[in-house]
DNA sequence: GTCTATAATACGATAGAC
DNA sequence: GTCTATCGTATTATAGAC
């Protein structure tokens, strides 16, 4: 019923539409930037080349300059990261098909792109974490987004409790995937990071014998 | 037997012994500032301040400038990392208490560090991963060696394909909980990894039935 | 070996013409 | 709103005195 589309991924981090305005080509390349590169390692100019604006559209449309368009990829593309990999769960019924095929998918798209993009926030986080405040706290706000959206959908299969754990689990499976994947160029750490999800729910599937929701 | 030391943790990113030379003192002081700020986001200039150094003495004993110093500081505080790890593994005889206790152990640092300081070489792979190949190959370098000895310790218990699998996780889960953990100042997702590898280790433990190595 | 001065370049940010 | 020129100030790296 809900598997629908079988990977026509959203790009997230593909370059803007073709008509797309400058404030748009702005935020994409500087979302490819920033999680390409990190924060530090992003440069204002580059990311006015890459959207092929003027240098100072940049401070026109982010007067709070290179901390408020940082801020501004965070807060969106984080929850666009959660929508694709909620998309990906969604595409198969059985929660334990769900979480390994959403990894298999991930780890294609990942070679798909070279190993050039995964998580679009690992990278900003870590840079700020000790160094910038607001962005840290930024990301500190999407993780628990997506926390919470990863309760509630495991809270459809198990008590509440248990799908917190494993939603905090997908959550830094997840990025240690991608990390690793992306150092060492190998999709095999997202599948095995799967293979680890999918015994995880089992095991709390195992400890849920009534219906979905224990309460 | 082997539960000796309870918690004197090594310092890993401490700053250097007291009396010593120019070159520990740098090498220290760029550890300390790459696993904080990144690649990009740490200053030579800085370094050498925090070392207590004049800036010619980093050229001095690295010619090969920050490269150099970056891919000196992955190479050595890598395997001081697993060896912390390990160490910590081997002051509980059970395999699913010592993993829990690793992982507790580690929150507890978190928060005595004030959240600053996680894993030593995540920040800087995510950093370089797509600008940088030497330091990238250096940073891969790092995780294979990890995996492989997590492998070695795991197959203590379980068959080697599942010892893998089981090293893989404990690896992409420590990564995960130290950037949770870091960006949202909570020892938590620490310690729910601990539970979840217990869980793991468990699953794997009653899936070989025999003694330890199943072969 | 230790330390300083400086070169060459890139950065973020701003001013101001159009 | 678009675009360019420029201001300070960082950066990495080097040259050379001591």
């Amino acid at each position: 019923m809900s598997a629908a589309t079988p990977s026509n991924h959203p790009p997230l981090l593909a370059e803007a539409p073709a008509g797309a305005d400058t404030r748009t080509r702005i935020r994409h390349a500087a979302a490819r930037l920033f999680a390409r590169r990190g924060y530090a390692g992003t440069g204002l100019k580059q990311v006015a080349t890459d959207a092929a604006a003027p240098f100072g559209s940049i401070y026109h449309f982010f007067p709070g300059g290179k901390d408020a368009l940082a801020e501004d990829m965070i807060r969106t593309t984080g929850p666009q990261f959660m929508a694709l990999v909620l998309g990906l769960l969604e595409e198969r019924a059985d929660p334990v098909e769900a979480v390994v095929h959403a990894f298999d998918s991930a780890a294609e798209e990942l070679v798909a792109d070279s190993y050039a993009d995964g998580c679009p926030v690992a990278t900003m986080a870590l840079d700020v974490a000790d160094t910038n405040e607001p962005l840290r706290r930024a990301a500190a706000d999407v993780f628990a987004e997506w926390l919470d959206g990863g309760t509630a959908w495991f809270s459809r299969h198990v008590a509440r409790d248990r799908a917190r754990d494993l939603a905090l689990a997908m959550i830094m499976l997840t990025e240690g995937a991608f990390l690793l994947g992306r150092t060492t160029r190998d999709p095999g750490p997202l599948r095995a990071a799967g293979r680890t999800m999918g015994t995880l729910v089992q095991s709390a599937l195992d400890a849920t014998p009534r219906g979905p929701r224990s309460r």
